[in-house]
DNA sequence: CGCATTTGACCTGCGC
DNA sequence: GCGCAGGTCAAATGCG
């Protein structure tokens, strides 16, 4: 199961909510016109109510399975990853195609303390750039930055122009911490330039600068450290593949299809997935506008 | 003045 | 060995 589908589906469960909330927002009109009818008006506001709480229990139950669903990935994601682990440490007992330069050093066995140091150096390289995952997001064609605001903080290192794509490529490393080995490659999509693509190699060993301040009590909803005029660019989704490294195909192929659920900006689109579906859907707009309008009058006549 | 970005030079791996 | 291309470094520059 790909997150799409089960962004779909809750899309349908919005769908479902709203056709259920249709009927208030036929009778709002009514409710004006025939204002004198307090008691259908009171009856449709405990009606309302009644749905709304049965809307945010179905929100709680969405949340859970959302929540399970991260914790089951989660935990495939780290089975696949012993996996992949294994397979690489194999692959470095094996002879490779990519052995051919140290196996050309064998013959100088004088110089073992440097070679021996590659040795182990190399694996370790290997695991960090097999954590390789690739987003795509849509910015405006005329904007030439090569920002992609991911919630992390970035330095621009590098720019270099490559010979298959004529924009620029940009290279960065996570500043937020200077341990964090981190790096990203950010490249307008040859087919459309209005698609960035970021690259990022390695995982952070840290969390993310928004989640910091969260968790350290700050009550702002989404804060990105770019500064003011950097809100979470939210002009397209933003689409994560995990292009993890893989020996078997049909794992990897799996594992493409699936974004990292658990990573921070799967969740904050989710929210904000589900936040639009709700705000954009007229009935429930309506629906919500009855219900608080009509406790409103409640409150009044009593 | 400090920090981030820019940009040319340099390094490294790979193919011929 | 040489050239090419991608990646990185670091001095120069710009900006708040």
């Amino acid at each position: 199961m790909n997150s799409s589908s089960w962004v779909d589906s809750l899309d349908l469960n919005a769908s479902a909510r709203s056709l259920r909330l249709e009927t208030p927002k036929e009778t709002n009109g009514s409710n004006l016109v025939v204002f004198g009818r307090k008691l259908s008006v009171k009856e449709e506001t405990g009606a309302l109510v009644e749905e709304l709480n049965r809307v945010h229990e179905e929100n709680a139950k969405l949340t859970q399975m959302l929540t399970a669903m991260c914790e089951s990935y989660t935990a495939l994601q780290s089975q696949l990853r012993d996996l992949m682990n294994k397979t690489n440490i194999e692959k470095e007992l094996s002879p490779t195609r990519k052995r051919k330069s140290e196996s050309g050093n064998n013959d100088r066995n004088s110089e073992s303390s440097s070679t021996d140091e590659e040795s182990i150096r190399k694996p370790r390289e290997e695991i960090i750039k097999a954590k390789i995952s690739r987003a795509y997001v849509r910015t405006d064609a005329s904007d030439a930055s090569l920002v992609v605001k991911d919630g992390y903080q970035w330095r621009k290192y590098g720019q270099k122009v490559t010979r298959d794509n004529p924009s620029p490529r940009a290279y960065f490393k996570c500043s937020f911490a200077p341990s964090c080995p981190v790096k990203k490659k950010v490249q307008r999509s040859v087919d459309d330039q209005c698609v960035v693509v970021a690259t990022y190699e390695g995982e952070h060993n840290h969390l993310p600068p928004s989640q910091m301040e969260a968790t350290s009590g700050s009550s702002r909803l989404s804060s990105v450290p770019a500064g003011p005029a950097a809100p979470v660019k939210s002009s397209g989704p933003t689409i994560t593949l995990n292009l993890t490294k893989s020996k078997s195909g049909d794992v990897e192929a799996r594992n493409q299809s699936k974004p990292k659920m658990d990573s921070p900006e799967i969740k904050q689109y989710l929210v904000e997935h589900m936040a639009s579906s709700l705000t954009k859907d007229p009935n429930f707009t309506a629906a919500l506008a009855a219900a608080i309008s009509g406790r409103m009058f409640s409150a009044k006549s009593n």
